[in-house]
DNA sequence: TCTGGGGTCCTCTCCCTA
DNA sequence: TCTGTAGGGAGAGGACCC
């Protein structure tokens, strides 16, 4: 196996929540399981065996269920699977520390200066995947190649449990006939105006010039298809990517038409915002209010502060002027609202608004943070929250 | 037929300013 | 002072990713 110039990594774990419901509950082996929310929810994960029904990830549940009426749905647990990567990260930044986490279960990882130490890339990998099963019951697929990009196409190639060394010298003949989907970026819609201009694989996007490309996608897409196209991507793994925005979102069971009911769903949404920007230490200074209709159609609506805040108090406030001046219809049922804080600076940098007492909701709310990290999160919160539950 | 939640990035439009 | 224009920032929406 020549992996000669391969120093990137692709880990991606296979199945992963799936996967962490089966090694907690033994039972479940070798059974269809799907995790994901009944009624409105979609699939997040599936065990391949109910892949083998048709059943994907972001497919709603309902379907998933027609597709294979044996799966057993599981409820997620998010703090379980964030428990388990946190481990996984660790056997990660063992072998080197320039780990970039992707998400929950992926993350890229360059292996050049743990050579000495633990031998060729390939080795590496398998040493990675061998130290996951055994310490945690997961199988996970690793791409090795020269760049982030390659790696992680390799991974996906080699899934389920699989290692996949794509050498510098064979990268060209590996992309080029992949469907253009295999190219980040490219989704459904993009696949769909390719196909309009004749180019199917990613030989025939790396044989177009850029400026038809540029053309097409505009300068910053044109640049980036070309390059991915043609192997080239020079990216760096970096340990440490700044967030660029914090929110939270929710899809009601059943569509509301109720603007009180609205409104104290913000609150609940503005205060899970307030709260994750104040544990990462930051503050926002633009609040983007997130509206979809029972039609599916979404809106957004977003205000630039004059001073940035981690106040949930001033976030809801803006949000409530936001749902306000939306134009919705008053009696326009929505299935989801949504709160994202967005134009984070360090929370450091926040200062009061123009007569604003020195002490009041900032400290408030940091008090509230404290009893929540002691009693849970349902200790201590706003009467209109409180209200809801009489 | 039914479409979550948490994000990032890009493009387009509008408005302001020089 | 008026007009045309270019650039930048904000806001909105869409596509995409996991």
């Amino acid at each position: 196996m020549d992996d000669t110039g391969c120093p990137i990594l692709h880990a991606d774990m296979d199945a992963f929540y799936a996967s962490v419901e089966v090694r907690d509950q033994p039972e479940l082996a070798g059974r269809p399981v799907i995790v994901g929310a009944k009624g409105r929810g979609v699939v997040l994960s599936a065990t391949y065996e109910a892949r083998a029904y048709g059943v994907r990830s972001a497919m709603p549940t309902s379907q998933a269920m027609r597709l294979c009426p044996a799966a057993v749905v599981v409820p997620p647990r998010r703090d379980a699977y964030a428990a388990a990567s946190r481990e996984i990260m660790k056997i990660f930044r063992a072998v080197t520390p320039l780990v970039e986490p992707l998400s929950l279960d992926e993350a890229f990882l360059d292996v050049a200066g743990a050579r000495r130490r633990l031998g060729p890339p390939a080795r590496i990998a398998g040493l990675i995947r061998d130290q996951v099963r055994e310490q945690h019951g997961i199988t996970c697929s690793v791409g090795v190649a020269p760049s982030k990009f390659i790696a992680k196409l390799a991974s996906a190639r080699c899934k389920p449990d699989g290692l996949l060394v794509v050498p510098a010298a064979e990268v060209l003949r590996f992309l080029h006939p992949l469907p253009v989907e295999a190219l980040w970026g490219v989704g459904e819609r993009a696949a769909q105006k390719l196909a309009r201009l004749g180019l199917r694989t990613v030989g025939d996007i790396a044989n177009t010039p850029e400026a038809t490309l540029s053309r097409e996608f505009g300068a910053a897409v044109g640049r980036h298809l070309a390059n991915l196209a043609s192997g080239r991507d020079n990216r760096a793994v970096e340990t440490e990517v700044a967030e660029k925005s914090i929110g939270a979102e929710e899809t009601f069971s059943e569509d509301i038409a109720d603007a009180d009911v609205i409104r104290r769903e913000l609150l609940r949404l503005s205060e899970r915002t307030a709260r994750s920007l104040r544990s990462g230490g930051y503050a926002a200074k633009t609040i983007v209010v997130k509206l979809r209709l029972a039609n599916f159609t979404t809106i957004t609506r977003s205000r630039t502060l004059a001073e940035p805040t981690d106040v949930a108090r001033h976030i809801h406030a803006t949000a409530c002027a936001l749902y306000s001046s939306a134009g919705l219809d008053p009696h326009a049922a929505l299935r989801l609202v949504g709160v994202r804080a967005a134009n984070l600076t360090a929370a450091a940098g926040a200062q009061l608004e123009l007569g604003e007492r020195s002490r009041g909701w900032p400290e408030a709310e940091r008090a509230m943070d404290k009893i929540t990290a002691r009693f849970g999160s349902t200790a201590v919160r706003p009467a209109a929250l409180v209200e809801r539950e009489l």
